[in-house]
DNA sequence: TAAAATTAAATTGTACGCAAATTAATTTTG
DNA sequence: CAAAATTAATTTGCGTACAATTTAATTTTA
């Protein structure tokens, strides 16, 4: 009689919250994973993994504002600010002012944050080795995250809903 | 001339380096996007999602030392340490030194830590209604995460050995 | 068995990541 | 056009993460 579970409204049982049986724990792990896999590749730059992502966005386009790289890496000011500073100590960006809008700050690479992006393929060829995955494979994990990342957002925004 | 890539080496196009393109910024937003979605849900119990994991892991397997959650969680003491007595501080665990080996902490529910498991099946269902997925779909995409992080840790285990 | 090596936690220092408060500049609007 | 509202960054405070060091206990081994 108290073996069986409490209600049987939902009925999942134990092995339900198991660690192995989560979504969330396995993107959680692959996360850490790529965090170390990245660490020997960017310690010779003396960078680190979120400062190499916001290289990446300044790659594809230079002298966006602090909000703009915070929309492509979905990062706020209060996580950037500090990083920013620290790339452009690192020597790897300039950050000035927008004469136009004072308020804005534009990040901009430097000579030496431009030449890194030859490193960047190098980086790049590794860790596709280091996932053993095919491009096709990468290709559709990479989407199915995508997909899920934005339902999740959604379902954030529904729950913001002042209803 | 100059308009061609330089090495014909890789002949990677730039668009290679585009943050959508990447495998570990989709493993990396999908991360954040649960934690967002995560949140409200444990706000409620003061729990952030870290500790959250160790309680999932001590509601399988109660008792464990400190070391043994670490190797469950993928966390190191540096870690745990501190998070371990924010849970204790918090009430959900006690912490006690193994009699049969001092060095060992041993980290155990409390009453209100096994009474929260009921709660986390709420949880668990509204995660599952918020990431939009079949059973079917998260089961795959957890196991191909699951490989990844394991491909990824065994070339991390290939970069070190001394050869 | 005493010294050396190993092990488990805790501690220290650096860097995210985010919420909340602050500051300064720009828009809105009354 | 001046006050109010909004916006962009910065700052502050808390909680991970992780490397490196420290402390204490246990094993090894000489």
């Amino acid at each position: 009689m108290t073996t069986k579970a409490a209600k049987s409204e939902d009925a999942l049982p134990d092995e339900a919250l198991a660690l192995g049986q989560q979504l969330c724990f396995a993107v959680y792990s692959a996360t850490h994973a790529f965090n170390r896999a990245y660490k020997p590749l960017l310690d010779r730059f003396g960078l680190t993994y979120p400062q190499y992502l916001v290289l990446l966005a300044l790659w594809q386009q230079d002298g966006m504002t602090v909000k703009r790289i915070g929309e492509e890496l979905g990062l706020d000011s209060g996580t950037l600010s500090p990083l920013l500073k620290r790339l452009e100590a690192a020597g790897y960006v300039g950050r000035m002012r927008d004469p136009a809008d004072e308020r804005q700050v534009i990040v901009s690479l430097t000579e030496n944050g431009r030449r890194l992006k030859i490193e960047a393929f190098k980086i790049l060829a590794e860790i596709g080795r280091a996932t053993g995955c095919s491009l096709a494979e990468v290709g559709e994990l990479r989407d199915a995250l995508h997909r899920l990342t934005e339902r999740l957002a959604d379902s954030q925004a529904e729950g913001t809903q002042t209803d």
